[in-house]
DNA sequence: GATGAATGAGTCTTCATTCAT
DNA sequence: GATGAATGAAGACTCATTCAT
């Protein structure tokens, strides 16, 4: 348990680093000098400095994955939209909670080796695919109108990560309004619902095409 | 001109492997090596790795910087929200014309060093700026619903900026029908605009809160 | 301690590297070949090859500054010439201790970088003031006969600079004799006493011209 | 001709650069440079910088080995001393008219390769051979007093080399009396000629020991 | 367990020299 | 002859990892 708690302690000291300088430019030097232990040290608790660059995006992408629940319909289930409230509300949350882990996913994650930028891509895939899910079954639904569900969904995703990327380093905000924004404007857009109307009386029909102004 | 060529055709090598392996996996042996000259030519070319990278870089981001235009509005200006999707044709068409070059900026752009990392910040800085200027517009002008203008401006960006990138490493999409998603998305989000239309019969006001279903 | 005796070790074999071959033919896989050291290693008690040399350069510099005593005079000071011909045999004693050392400075000190050049040429000429103030200073005390001390303080220290250099690398000499060969030189020259005696008498003045043998 | 002309022409330039900056530091491309040529016709005029470098040195060595004469005795000869003199004169003045050239030799000349750094030794040691030689036949004509000929001609090479060696980086000096200050330091060293009679007077003999102050 | 000295593979960069035009 | 682009050997330096104490 002592081993345990001492490598946490590396593990939050690295995390600090690596958040700052990003994977290649943090270098085990930085890493012991700030822990204060010794070179061999670290090696007696990691296997190397790639493995605990993978054990802290472990605990990133595990986390935030736990976070984001399949939207689920059925009797007992609660609203669709609620749950999708409740994905970003805990997504906000532990972005804010734990600004330099996620920092370093949304910030610094990319060319580590061929391993860790596949695991993050996938990681991005299965979330992209979960949205795509529900934006499908939203269809079904009839809640959500008749899109290219993939693109959106990849729309969705990137909208949440820049504006949680951009939280991630920014002072404290206030999350409910956040989540609400963020919700609103996947819903939404920011087009005013008085302008939608308008559209869809005169002849736009809910897929899409032609709404509101002349397309060139 | 003899000399531009022949650093062209070393950029172009170079831009490649860039993209397949990103700044810090790609050395200059991977360079020199498919663009078959020797190490000493190289540096005849460039003062360095680095500033190789940088000048790609440099080219993606005045060629996006001048493919995103203000939106003007006034007598004599285009309808804006052609101007936003002329935006977005521009950006997807080079996304795919130039490939390698996008996938560089949005999949691997990130810890280089301190300026570079800076340099591309400020870009997207200024992109966001860009469309929260915009959107501050589109609400003084009543096509935008109120919303805190900063976060959606951040939404829009990253939306984009993940769907061009997942573009930018897949096969050939259809360029127009692409960008209408993407132009819709962010106009009207998700929802059938039917059901828009009911919650704001029920009493949802146009700025957000509580629309469509409760919040717990 | 263990740290300063494996520096120590280094140095001594790159002194006498650089003492063989000079600055620039001494590349670090000599000195870490020598020393049997790895490459890593060198870098661990040196930031590169300047750096060790120039501690090599600063090592004789202040050893011979610390040997080369400024001429006193007055009561209790012992007499100008004892003090001489101890400034002497302390730099031939170390020159002959020291071999590679202050061969490096005598036979190879030129030429590296434009602060090292430097400090070796200031080093020189702090030499050289010191002589001329003991020059003019016997010439006040009417030892000196008047002379242009500037010149003949190089003069000097040349002859010095000169014989010690081929001291420092030939087979070991006897010191007192050579110190008092270099000490008579420097008080006397090389014309027989009986002539400068004659030439003195038949109208030469003391402050050089013409003596001895007519000019053309 | 033409081509003597244009080799002469990058001799000189190269000459200046070697004189200040020494030959590791100046490189090829200084060269042609200051030359105005072109990389290849470099090589069409030298084999390499080696050799470029190695005709300067030959032109000071030779120049200096004719303007520095065996002292000759015998009917018709004239005074050793005006030889002497001669020789030293004939030596400052070229310094003063190559200052570059010579500046090469006196300030920078070490380190090159074995072949270069030998000859110049030889060179001096042929200078140095040459004092000796006249030394000992001063020595023989009971002009010159008993002395340890070969390290006193070490002393006098290396006065002569240090203050012309300074000379040759310092503005303009007056020859003839720096020409007859060298050589009365040579023949009457620096004490007055009054205590070195009176030291003569009492007991002090021809070879050095004891004169003027007691030794410790 | 803890330490930190030692390692050496991996990279970058320079520069004298060559050679096709 | 003249040019200057191309070459590649030589050398410097870094840093993740190992290992004897």
């Amino acid at each position: 348990m002592e081993r345990q708690a001492r490598r946490a302690q590396v593990l939050r000291h690295a995390k600090r680093i690596f958040a700052r300088k990003g994977y290649h430019r943090t270098n085990v030097a930085d890493i012991i000098g700030r822990a204060r232990i010794a070179r061999g040290t670290f090696y007696l608790y990691f296997q190397n400095k790639r493995e605990l660059f993978e054990e802290l995006l472990e605990e990133v992408l595990s986390e935030l994955t736990a976070r984001i629940l399949r939207i689920r319909v059925g009797p007992g289930e609660s609203d669709p939209v609620a749950q999708l409230r409740d994905n970003i509300r805990r997504v906000v949350e532990y972005v804010l909670d734990e600004r330099e882990l996620t920092d370093i996913l949304l910030n610094h994650s990319v060319g580590f080796d061929r391993e860790l930028d596949q695991r993050i891509r996938e990681f991005y895939e299965r979330i992209a695919a979960l949205i795509q899910r529900s934006l499908d079954l939203g269809i079904e639904m009839n809640l959500v109108r008749k899109t290219d569900t993939r693109a959106i969904a990849y729309c969705i995703l990137g909208a949440i990560k820049e504006v949680v990327g951009v939280l991630s380093r920014s002072p404290k905000a206030e999350t409910a309004a956040l989540v609400e924004e963020i919700l609103d404007f996947g819903l939404r857009g920011v087009a005013r619902p008085e302008l939608l109307e308008a559209a869809a009386r005169h002849g736009g029909h809910e897929d899409g095409g032609g709404f509101l102004f002349a397309r060139n």
